[in-house]
DNA sequence: ACCCCTGATACATCGGATGTTTTGCTCCGG
DNA sequence: CCGGAGCAAAACATCCGATGTATCAGGGGT
């Protein structure tokens, strides 16, 4: 094995076993480099590596630490890796996130509290008649990502994120001018909304379904 | 933002954009390092940071190249980052499995072939009364990504696998030395085969639910 | 026609030099 | 005594050039 991968291992090893928690400094770069038995420029390929996937934060001028390691802040790079999946496999994503909003949102429905029941309301009512693409899309990512923040399970939430990323709505949305869809998605919104607000998990989950299932359809029609 | 950063943005831009397709081939370090018009050290640490989330694969003594970017490829990288996880998440992470894991078996009810059936039933015939904790784990792990696998979406089945993991799996397993937990999981796999073999979603679906709920209650008792 | 050897190619690794950013301390003025 | 400006040290960022090593293709021998 390549010494760079060797020390990515080790790395990993030292954070795994607990010698190195998270907010810890690592050492600084010649030493680590020394103690790993390797050169600078060797480490610093894996320090770099395991910086893009948000396990270490490299600080120029202070040093390298570990990160909190937050399912969140580790599930972030799941977007990272998703932003490169072709088009033919958007309906596979779509098919895993029927699964997952669903019961993300049956979760909430007995969790999610009166405030942000309202918060959402004012983000639905904010939105006018006659709002443009670009607006339902944020519009719809918001919502979502509110409700899912009240299942209470941060790695569902950051897993819907990663999944529902910025790529893939707007994949999904791009070219959907179409004025039924647009109304449709808005009434689907305030269902949702309303069974939230009446604590009704069934309701809440069958909504999520039908307000996934006709994306999915659309986009399969139009494939 | 760091030379090196946007190596990576824009290797990850020729990509998405199509200039660069699954399989390609990129220009040589020294070329490819003039062109983003950076030194080859830095380009390095870019092109490291792709290799490990399996974007690129560099082969000593011939060049680097573009992955096949399938899903599956790049979700391998999760188990990478799931490893990372500190005990007190893995309730979440189960809750997720809990959420997925039944879909897909109820899915794969309706798509799995007699042949996959009897490679399942001859799986669990193998395993004797009398199973070691690492026999189980690994026939546990073999049997639900065989059945995930029939779901038809690799999407899915790549997230189940990095989720249930097996570092997450040892951890829930370890010290489980009760027989009656052993014996029951064995009734709970065969249970599940049966369903998957009456092509009874709804069944497979519960005991699906069943199987995973039984490991997330044992958890939460020993936390 | 097949196998082995060799040269070209491309990545792997290293050590050192220099620039940039951050941090923290010191020193001076109010 | 307090606060701000400026300086110095620490640590990462970037680059260069040299050398090692693995792979592949083509030539030569059998």
């Amino acid at each position: 094995m390549a010494v760079t991968d060797e020390a990515i291992e080790k790395i990993k090893g030292m954070i795994v076993s607990g010698a190195l928690r998270p907010g810890d400094r690592l050492p600084k770069e010649s030493e680590l480099a020394a103690d790993l038995g390797l050169s600078r420029n060797s480490l610093r390929e894996a320090v770099r590596a395991l910086s893009l996937i948000r396990i270490l934060d490299v600080r120029q001028g202070d040093g390298t630490y570990v990160t909190s390691l937050d399912p969140q802040l580790l599930l972030e790079a799941l977007s990272f890796v998703v932003d490169f999946h072709r088009d033919d496999t958007v309906l596979e994503f779509l098919a895993v996130r029927r699964i997952l909003e669903p019961a993300a949102t049956a979760l909430a429905s007995t969790r999610i509290s009166e405030a942000e029941l309202d918060r959402l309301q004012a983000q639905l009512d904010a939105l006018g008649q006659e709002p443009s693409v670009e607006e339902l899309v944020a519009c719809d990512l918001e919502f979502h990502r509110g409700i899912v923040q009240c299942s209470g399970n941060s790695v569902l939430c950051s897993l819907l994120d990663g999944l529902s990323g910025p790529t893939t709505r707007a994949r999904v949305w791009r070219g959907l001018t179409q004025e039924d869809a647009v109304s449709r998605t808005l009434h689907e919104h305030r269902a949702i909304l309303s069974a939230l607000r009446d604590r009704d998990a069934e309701a809440a989950r069958s909504w999520a379904t039908v307000h996934i299932a006709s994306v999915e359809q659309w986009l399969r029609s139009t494939l």
